[in-house]
DNA sequence: CGGTTCCTTGAGGATGATCAACGAGGGTGG
DNA sequence: CCACCCTCGTTGATCATCCTCAAGGAACCG
C-alpha cells in the first residue's frame, strides 16, 4: 500500500471507477493528479506513428502510478489506461505534494519506490535492447512471475501484451514460445503458457 | 550540485581520482558507496554476451550516480566507468543514508532527482524501442543538446558512443547520419557533426 | 450459436547486423 | 619534422532476423 487510503480521503481524495480500456491520462497531458489503485490494473504505454504500442509497465492494486511528473512539473511521458475494470483514488497535485511535505515517512517511501522503479527500468531496457527475442521474453516472464518458486505458473498475459512489452511482434513472440516449449523452458497446455 | 561538497567531506567522504576507462563499480557488485562527480564524466553501461554494450547514461560534473541500489539494498544493475579522467567523491552507504535522514531538504532533492531520471528513462526507452534508427538518433541528440536554441552545436560523442546509446551498430549510425545530412537535419563538417 | 478476441502458420521482404577492408586525423617519440 | 600507431570514420557486399501480410483456426462469452 502506498499512501493510507483513509488519509487520502481525509485530504479530499475521491475514488473513481474506470471501465476496461478507459483512459486515465494521456501522453503529453499536464499532470494534475496523484493516482492510486484500489481495484483493478492499469497499463502505461506509448504509441508510435504506425500505431505500434510499447508498454512501459503494469500497475496493480495498492500501487500508485504517474507520480514522477508531479514532482518535476512535466507532462505525462505515456498514456495510462484501465487494463481491467478499476477503482482508482485521485488526489490533486497540490494536496499530494503537501502530504509528501507533512509526512516524512511517506516522502521516504516514495524515495524508495522511485529507486525501485529506476532499478527495474534499467534492467528491462538493457534486456530489451541487447538481447534476442527469447531472452527478452524470458526477462519479461521472470519479472512478472508472482511466486519465486520453481513451480511453473500460468502466465496471465496474452501474446500481444507480451509483444507490446518486449517491443516484438505477436508472430515473433509465438514463434519464440514454440522454440521455448521445445527446449522445455516453458510449457504450453491448451494455448495457455506456464512458466 | 547534488550534496554540498563540504558537507560530504565533513561526514567522512573522500575524493578519489580515476583515469579514463577505469572502473568505478561493476554490474552485480554490492552497492556500498555514494558517488558524486567533482571532475570529469562517467558512463554507465551493460555488456551482453557478444560484448555489445548498451549505455544507460552519462553523468557529468556535479552529478551523483549509482544511488538507487543504495536505497533498496540491491546490486548494481550496470557498470560505471570513467569516461574521461575523473575526480569523484565517495561516501559510505551508511553515512549517505544518515545524511538523507538528517537533512529533509536533501531527501527532497533526491526525490526530485529520481523523478527526473524515471521520466527521461521512460522517454528514451520509448524512442529506442518503437522507432527507426534515424528517430532514435535524433532523440539522443535532442536529449544531449546543451543549449536549446536553434543554432547547431557540435556533437561531442563519437559514432560508436551514439551507437552504444541507441542500441544500433556504428555502421548503421554512420549511414543514418549520411541520410540526415542529405535532408539537412544535421551538418557534417570535417567528420564533425553539428546538430 | 454467432461474434469477438486471441492464437497460429506460411511466404516473402526489408532492414539492420555482420564482415572485411580501407581512409583520415591526431598525437607521440625517434 | 616525419614516421608510425591508434582511434575513429567510411564503404560495399552479404546475411540473418524479424516484420509484414494474409489467411484461417481455436477458445470463449453472451
Amino acid at each position: 500500500m502506498q499512501i493510507d487510503v483513509d488519509l487520502l480521503f481525509s485530504w479530499g481524495a475521491i475514488a473513481k471507477e474506470y471501465k476496461r480500456n478507459e483512459l486515465v491520462f494521456v501522453e503529453d497531458e499536464v499532470a494534475n493528479f496523484y493516482y492510486q489503485i484500489i481495484e483493478g490494473c492499469v497499463r502505461m504505454f506509448n504509441s508510435n506513428d504506425d500505431g505500434k504500442e510499447f508498454t512501459q509497465g503494469y500497475f496493480v492494486v495498492g500501487q500508485s502510478f504517474g507520480e514522477p511528473p508531479l514532482f518535476i512539473d512535466e507532462k505525462y511521458p505515456s498514456t495510462a489506461v484501465a487494463f481491467h475494470d478499476c477503482k482508482i483514488i485521485k488526489l490533486s497535485k497540490d494536496k499530494f505534494l503537501k502530504i509528501i511535505d507533512e509526512y516524512p515517512a511517506i516522502q521516504k517511501q516514495f524515495l524508495y519506490l522511485l529507486a525501485k522503479r529506476i532499478y527495474s527500468k534499467a534492467r528491462t531496457s538493457n534486456s530489451i535492447i541487447n538481447q534476442k527475442p527469447e531472452f527478452r521474453i524470458l526477462a519479461f516472464l521472470s519479472d512478472h512471475k508472482k511466486g519465486n518458486s520453481n513451480e511453473k505458473e500460468l502466465v496471465a498475459f496474452t501474446r500481444q501484451e507480451i509483444a507490446n512489452f518486449t517491443g516484438l511482434r505477436v508472430e515473433t513472440v509465438i514463434r519464440a514460445f514454440a522454440k521455448m516449449k521445445a527446449t522445455n523452458k516453458i510449457e504450453i497446455i491448451n494455448h495457455k503458457i506456464y512458466f
